[in-house]
DNA sequence: GCCCTGTCATACCCGGCGAGTATCACGGAG
DNA sequence: CTCCGTGATACTCGCCGGGTATGACAGGGC
C-alpha cells in the first residue's frame, strides 16, 4: 500500500534514465510490456504521475525527477546494506570472517599519507586488515555510498563531503607540472591564469564520469599517459604538492601561487557504527 | 540473486528488533512459518548467517547487527523516496500540486527565530508554500531520513548534524529556569552544578526515545507540565535562552555561565536537490 | 521420569501477481 | 495511405509468497 520495493525503484529508475520503455527493458533483462505495466501500477499507487508520455518519447514529470534522485539514494542504500552484511559476515573473504575495512583512494593519489596510515593502524592492537580500493578520479563518494567501501581518502574541493562525516588529514598547496625546459618552468611561481592559457601547452582534460570538459588539451586516462605527454613537452597538468613524488626528469614543478589548497579529509557514512572503523580515524587523526 | 527486497529487509529487521520469529510476525501481520522461512533464504542468498538460534530465542551475528543499522538506513531512504515524490506529484495537498516544504520544528523551541524566517521567506518570490511539522524532543534527523520532513531546525548540542548538510543560524546561552522565591533564584548567574543537584529541586527528566534517564526529578511530557511544576515549586528546568519568551511570573530566569551554548542550525539531506529548499536556506542564512 | 509449553523448522497446498507473447492504438515520415 | 516506431492492452502461465498443520527439540514443573 505504501511501501516501495527495490524491484519497482529499479524499473523505474532505469526507464527515467533511458526515456525510453524499449531500451530500459532490454537493459533489465525484461520485455517491455511487464514493465510499462509495472510503471503504471508504481504511479498509481504513489497517486503521482512520473512520466510525461509525448509522442516520441517520454519526459520526467516534477515528481519523476524526486523518484529518480531519491530513488536512486535508496538503492544505493539497499546495495550497500547486502555489500557490507556479506563483508561482516566473511563471505568473500578466503581467510575466513576476519574482520575487514575497505579504503577507497583515488588511483595515483599521494601514497605517502596512506602508506603511513596503514603502517600506523596495522601497528594498533586489534586492528582489522584494510583493502585498498583505487577508485576513479571523483567516485568515492559513490562508493561510500553504495557500500563498495567502507571508508575513504577524500580531496576537498574534488570531492563533495556532502552527506559524510569527515576528518582532516594534511592541506597541501598545487603545483604546475611542466616540461623541463619549457620558458614557464623556469618561473619560482606562477598563478592558475599563467597555465590554464598557454596556447602551446594546452592543459590536459580528465574523463568526469564518462564525459570529457571542452577544451584544447589532450584527453588522458592514467597518470602514466599524462606524464609522458608532459615529457614530451605537449602538455601541462595541475596537481597537489604530493604528486611530486612520481615526477620524472623531464618535468618541473612550479608552484601555484592563487591555486585553492587541497585538503585531504578521511571520510565515512555518518551512521557508521564499526569499531574498527572507529580505530582507523583514531589513528588517522593522531598521524 | 545479488539485490535485496525491500520485504526482505522489513522482515528481517523486525525479526532483529524482536529477537523473536513469533512476535515480529504477528508484527508484520502474517504467521510465523513463511517468516522464517524468508529469512533463511536471505541469508542463502547473502551467504552469511544473520541469526543465531540457541535455544530460548535468537540472537544476532555480527554480520546481522550491520544488516539491522544498514538495513533500518536502507528501508528510510526507500520510504523517504516515496513520501517525497507523493509530496513533489502534490497528491496529498489539497490546493493541487503546489511546490511545499516540510520544515520539522522542535515542539515548543523558539517562536522568534520561526517566525523570522517564515516570514522573510513567504516575502520572497517564488517561494513555495511551508508546512511546520512539530517534532518530538530530538527526532528531526529522523524526520529527515525518512522523508516526513525536507528540512528541519536542530540544536546543537543536543541534536546530532551527521550526514546532514547545515548552516548555523543562531547561537546562545542556556539559563536555569527556578520558581520566584527560591534562594538560588536570586543569584545573577549559577554553574551547572549548583543546579543540577538541589535537593529540595530536582531537575525535570524529559522522555528520550520512549525512555526516561535515571533520577529523582518528575516525568514530563510537555511544556505546559514542566511550568506548572516548575511555578509550584516542585522542579526546576535548564533550557536555552529563548525559552524567556514562555516564562511565567512565577518563574525566574539565571543565566548559567558554564553551559554550554546552543547553536541553531537549519539543516537538511546532504543529497537534496531542490530550488524551494535552496531558496530556504538563502533565506535563512541572510537573517 | 513424565508431560506440557514455548520455540523455530518442515511439509504441503493454494492463489496472486510478475513476466512472457501477441496484438492494438496512434502519430510521424515518406 | 502505408510503414515504422512508440507505448498500452489482452491473455496465459508458472513461480513464489503466504497460509495451515505438524514436527523436532529443549526446559521447567510435578
Amino acid at each position: 500500500m505504501d511501501t516501495l520495493e527495490t524491484r519497482e525503484l529499479r524499473y523505474f529508475v532505469a526507464v527515467a534514465e533511458e526515456l525510453h520503455f524499449g531500451r530500459a527493458a532490454e537493459r533489465l533483462g525484461m520485455a517491455q510490456p511487464p514493465l510499462s505495466r509495472a510503471i503504471q501500477q508504481l504511479e498509481r499507487r504513489l497517486g503521482v504521475l512520473l512520466l510525461e508520455r509525448n509522442r516520441r518519447g517520454v519526459s520526467l514529470t516534477a515528481a519523476g525527477e524526486m523518484l529518480l534522485h531519491e530513488g536512486r539514494a535508496a538503492l544505493d542504500a539497499t546495495t550497500a546494506a547486502a555489500r557490507r552484511t556479506r563483508r561482516a559476515g566473511g563471505a568473500d573473504s578466503p581467510g575466513g570472517p576476519r574482520n575487514r575495512l575497505v579504503l577507497a583512494v583515488k588511483a595515483g593519489a599521494s601514497h605517502e599519507l596512506l602508506h603511513k596510515l596503514i603502517d600506523a593502524y596495522a601497528a594498533e592492537p586489534d586492528s582489522a586488515e584494510i583493502e585498498v580500493l583505487p577508485s576513479g578520479t571523483c567516485e568515492q563518494g559513490e562508493m561510500l555510498r553504495d557500500g563498495r567501501a567502507d571508508v575513504a581518502l577524500m580531496h576537498k574541493p574534488f570531492n563533495s563531503l556532502a552527506g559524510f562525516d569527515s576528518e582532516e588529514l594534511m592541506t597541501e598547496g598545487q603545483i604546475a607540472i611542466l616540461p623541463t625546459g619549457h620558458p614557464l618552468a623556469a618561473h619560482k611561481s606562477l598563478s592558475l591564469a599563467d597555465v590554464s592559457d598557454i596556447p602551446d601547452l594546452p592543459l590536459a582534460r580528465w574523463a568526469h564520469d564518462g564525459t570529457y570538459p571542452p577544451g584544447p588539451g589532450p584527453e588522458i586516462h592514467d597518470q602514466t599517459q599524462l606524464a609522458q605527454l608532459i615529457a614530451l613537452g605537449r602538455t601541462a597538468a595541475v596537481f597537489p604538492d604530493s604528486a611530486r613524488a612520481w615526477l620524472w626528469a623531464e618535468h618541473t614543478a612550479v608552484p601555484l601561487a592563487d591555486a585553492p589548497p587541497v585538503v585531504t579529509h578521511i571520510a565515512w557514512p555518518a551512521h557508521s557504527r564499526s569499531l574498527a572503523l572507529a580505530g582507523l580515524i583514531r589513528t588517522a587523526t593522531r598521524l
